[in-house]
DNA sequence: TACGCGTGGAG
DNA sequence: TCTCCAAGCGT
């Protein structure tokens, strides 16, 4: 006979096994009545949505350092913060960050609400995050269901409706589940369970402190949920993108508007990407096409980019774009598609 | 409901 | 090289 699913064998679970992250206080400094800082448990909310652990923590650093508080953030240029969050991805984070940061400035005294509806209607916060401000921050009584509960709740329960469809049904044993106390590590007890036991490979079931209440683990289906509605395959685009560099050293640039693909970032102007890519060159000069060519993946197609340079004079205006100084350009502060770019026309 | 939206690592 | 995927949100 399997055993029911016991909140208390997870949280002690999470008290030996919690992973330490800089962004997070740990069981036993929270027993002790230690709280975590909303804001830097929300920054790092943001920055782990769709995003690994490895990929965040080098970013957090470098926001915490630089923008202590909410305040300090709201208070920052646009594309200062846009340039800090280059590389990491999903660009629209970037731009609701700073909206929400003001937001909670300007409309909240600087201080995060320790309300699950006021959070949720803050730019950036979705059904998610607003749980998940709202358990570890603030220990409020909130679910949080991202992909690894999906995952430990869809093999906890056998269930085999494919996701999405079958996330109302797997919010509801979540919901279910969670305890009325300690929220906060309950909601980053199944996160570490789901990232470090219960893993989309291999999960190691023998570890497992809900092993005997797993129905997946009685029925050994564990490795094939959770079912997933196949995905479209990627179509390829191509495009052509121009590197054009004043004599004194500056780079021609343009930033992107503030929707869509890349929406704020800087990057190197260029050609529609599509089948058949037309000219078009930013600024008139003599073109050399680099060898070779950028490739790129991005979340619904691949990217092939043709980079073509060129050595422009002092007085010449670009039609497209402005020229940024030597100094104040960092290829660090690009989109990875356009660093890589940069990176095959410098050789 | 379905799609657009990045990137880097694992296998 | 290729597929999957990682603490989702906005439209």
């Amino acid at each position: 006979m399997r055993d029911v699913a016991d909140p208390s064998d997870l949280l002690d679970w999470y008290d030996h096994n919690a992973r330490a992250l800089p962004w997070r206080v740990g069981p036993r400094a929270r027993a002790d009545g230690v709280r975590p800082d909303p804001y830097r448990v929300w920054l790092s909310e943001i920055m782990l949505q769709q995003t690994t652990v490895a990929a965040v923590k080098s970013y957090y650093e470098v926001f915490t350092a630089r923008w202590p508080t909410v305040s300090d953030l709201a208070a920052a240029r646009d594309e200062d913060v846009m340039a800090a969050w280059a590389g990491l991805g999903y660009y629209a984070r970037a731009r609701n960050l700073l909206k929400c940061a003001r937001v909670v400035a300007e409309e909240h005294g600087g201080v995060f609400p320790a309300d699950l509806d006021a959070l949720r209607a803050l730019p950036g916060v979705g059904p998610y995050t607003a749980a998940a401000v709202g358990a570890i921050a603030f220990d409020l009584p909130a679910t949080v269901v991202d992909g690894n509960v999906e995952r430990v709740m869809s093999r906890l329960h056998d269930e085999h409706t494919p996701l999405p469809a079958a996330k109302p049904i797997l919010t509801g044993y979540a919901e279910a589940l969670t305890p009325d106390g300690r929220t906060g590590d309950y909601a980053q007890a199944v996160m570490d369970l789901g990232a470090t036991i219960c893993s989309p490979r291999n999960p190691a079931c023998g570890l497992c402190p809900w092993r005997r209440a797993c129905a997946a683990w009685e029925a050994g289906t564990q490795a094939e949920l959770p079912k997933k509605t196949p995905k479209k395959r990627k179509p390829t685009r191509l495009g052509i993108v121009y590197l054009a560099r004043r004599v004194d050293g500056a780079w021609l640039l343009e930033r992107r508007p503030d929707r869509g693909l890349l929406g704020g970032m800087l990057g190197w102007p260029g050609s529609e990407w599509g089948e058949a890519p037309q000219e078009a060159p930013p600024i008139r000069a003599e073109w050399k096409e680099v060898a070779g060519e950028a490739r790129h993946t991005f979340t619904h197609f691949h990217l092939r980019l043709k980079v073509m340079t060129a050595l422009v004079p002092m007085e010449r205006q670009p039609d497209v774009g402005d020229f940024v100084e030597q100094a104040e350009f960092s290829p660090a502060d690009l989109p990875t598609v356009m660093r890589k770019a940069f990176d095959l026309a410098r050789g």
